[in-house]
DNA sequence: CTCCATGCAAAATATTTGCAATTCA
DNA sequence: TGAATTGCAAATATTTTGCATGGAG
């Protein structure tokens, strides 16, 4: 989904197009990995100055809520967010770059159900995240 | 592995065995579900009163360290512990009571290495949780 | 012109650190 | 006894809230 997009599905709920909102939606678009507020909050003042943290984590609320975000979690810490990828919920990270991939996992759901089963659970959420090193980073060793 | 096993690990690498990390282990161990610092600070504080805050997560430090805790990562937050099992890392945790329960997913690690070479990672790691609703929340609805 | 959104400052949370007193071995 | 451990208080770090001003529609 492109940022434009976003944005348009920002006004279809009724919440109002900021300078404030444009510079934190495409700083998150475009960052090829998950970015913490303060990150974020730190680029996209590059965008728009007068940005304020407290902005970000409001707008990173509504992108949230829109699901047009999805916030990851990792050793380092669980407060980062990343575009989400429309039917695609699990993630590759580089451990190195920490650039992120989505993948279709789809194929593992049945074997999800089966072990819940197992164990008397019918499984109705599931959080799948691989970590390893990204190609890129391989070589630039 | 018991509470005592537990302990001795804890001397074995040089710590102290104190009432105080007792009281911490002894509540971790025995929880069914993944306590928050917090949590494990009140529990145990009926068998040790004087304890503190501070403790519990220095002590909690120190059994992740030593492999003996782990920590567990939900939406509702990131900081509840549970205790490790041994080979076991995938968990399964019951939406309602938050029960967790560790199962071996052995048989999935070559699924996880294929996806990530498909996009050119080396997969080193995985994460992986399955949410759902348990046996006995289902019957007692 | 009317609200929604913003940014500041302050409050609420969560976690870590400094330090004197305590306690295990 | 000596060093590790403790709990308090204070320092940090992170996130949320109150409120007056500014800006989108």
């Amino acid at each position: 989904m492109s940022v434009e997009n976003w944005l348009t599905e920002f006004r279809s709920q009724g919440y109002r197009l900021t300078d404030a909102r444009r510079a934190v939606v495409e700083t998150v678009a475009k960052s090829p990995r998950a970015l913490t507020p303060a990150e974020i909050h730190d680029l996209a003042k590059e965008q728009y100055p007068k940005l304020g943290l407290v902005t970000v984590y409001r707008t990173l609320e509504k992108l949230e809520e829109l699901n047009l975000v999805q916030r990851v979690h990792q050793e380092q810490g669980c407060n980062a967010y990343l575009a989400h990828a429309e039917g695609h919920q699990h993630l590759l990270i580089c451990q190195k770059c920490k650039k992120a991939v989505y993948f279709d996992g789809d194929d593992l759901n049945a074997s999800f159900a089966k072990v819940g089963e197992k164990h008397g659970f019918i499984v109705q959420e599931h959080w799948l995240q691989l970590f390893g090193i990204c190609e890129e980073c391989r070589e630039n060793e």
